[in-house]
DNA sequence: CATTTTGTTCAGAAAAACTTGAACAATTTT
DNA sequence: AAAATTGTTCAAGTTTTTCTGAACAAAATG
């Protein structure tokens, strides 16, 4: 029941405002951001691009999303990097244009590769220098519990790095829904 | 090379100290937890409970960590609904002591119905929230092109709920390490 | 080459998250 | 039942993160 407008004046090029339900994907997206430890702009961002067919360019998203220039580079470099969204040349045109990955496997692996690997990385020097301060001590009994507390955080340090390679393979069974465009 | 004292007065209980392998593992789960997403005092709880070998108390913690008493209590009671702490009533005593989970399985197993389950679940009602938005529409272009985001929103949302038991699943394969007492 | 367009950077402002500690409640001891 | 012990709660303070916008760089245009 909340208010909708019929076709008037502005669904000639109406893309120049936020429909209901892509409002409430960006909130989603927004929601989903934050709890993957990414800034919410990150979430809208994509989330607009993931609503659109037509790609958009950095001056559109700063309207639609109200968001200032600062935020609208930096997350669509971050989202570049992470391989959720990708730019494109429109011909003849200076602006680069943004258009949302929808591949999840994509967007899980680009988040793994860029926050999962590089965590599991650290731990192994983690993991060495604690080994390094457990064979310091002298105290024999203090020493068997460090070494053991060492086993125990790098047997999960090797589960854990068995464990994404499953996860890449599992998320992207049957990933077989493709954007096809609306026009 | 760093500075290490050989036993001297304080090696009777110096259980009152932590020792420096102890800073670096408790160091390291205060990272882990801000990965998680998780207040970076409830990795240094988990990660002082789980260096030792003997449950310790809330005064202990804090002492030991050098936290206030509003972290400490509402870390201790967030890690036990986490499953990543168990509390023990030492007979006799009237404090309640703590000790670590250490079992992979269990904290994964934790950490996903805590926090993952909750999302998932959420999900399912934005779904339905943008579906009834993407209904209410005239146009059938913007329509059609509702629809489509929500097939595919829906498809990654049902993918995601068939990964989390294979996660619990590959996580706790040959989680065979326990702790046995150093003492 | 001056001007316009497009995008980046970063110091400071705003917002969000975390921690603190004093007041409170619940129990147990004296 | 007063005093002491143990643990919780939450408003206020602190720290961290995120956002903003003006200054800047780079490239194209006239």
């Amino acid at each position: 029941m909340s208010g909708y407008v019929v076709n008037d004046i502005s669904s000639r090029k109406n893309q120049n405002s936020l429909g209901d339900w892509e409002s409430a994907v960006i909130d989603l997206f927004l929601n989903a951001a934050n709890s993957f430890g990414l800034p919410k702009s990150y979430g809208q961002i994509y989330g607009l691009l993931f609503c659109r067919d037509q790609p958009l360019a950095m001056d559109e998203v700063m309207e639609l999303l109200q968001i200032s220039k600062g935020s609208a580079s930096q997350g669509l470099r971050a989202l570049r990097r992470l391989g959720a969204i990708s730019y494109v040349f429109e011909s003849g045109d200076r602006k680069e244009r943004f258009v949302a990955e929808i591949r999840l496997r994509k967007l899980v692996g680009g988040f793994l590769r860029e926050q999962a690997d590089p965590h599991l990385e650290k731990g192994v020097a983690r993991l060495q220098q604690i080994e390094c301060l457990v064979n310091d001590l002298q105290d024999m009994d203090s020493r068997k519990r460090g070494a053991r507390r060492h086993e125990i955080l790098s047997g999960w340090h090797r589960q854990m790095s068995r464990l994404l390679p499953w996860v890449k393979m599992i998320v992207g069974k049957s990933d077989r829904l493709s954007i096809k465009s609306s026009e």
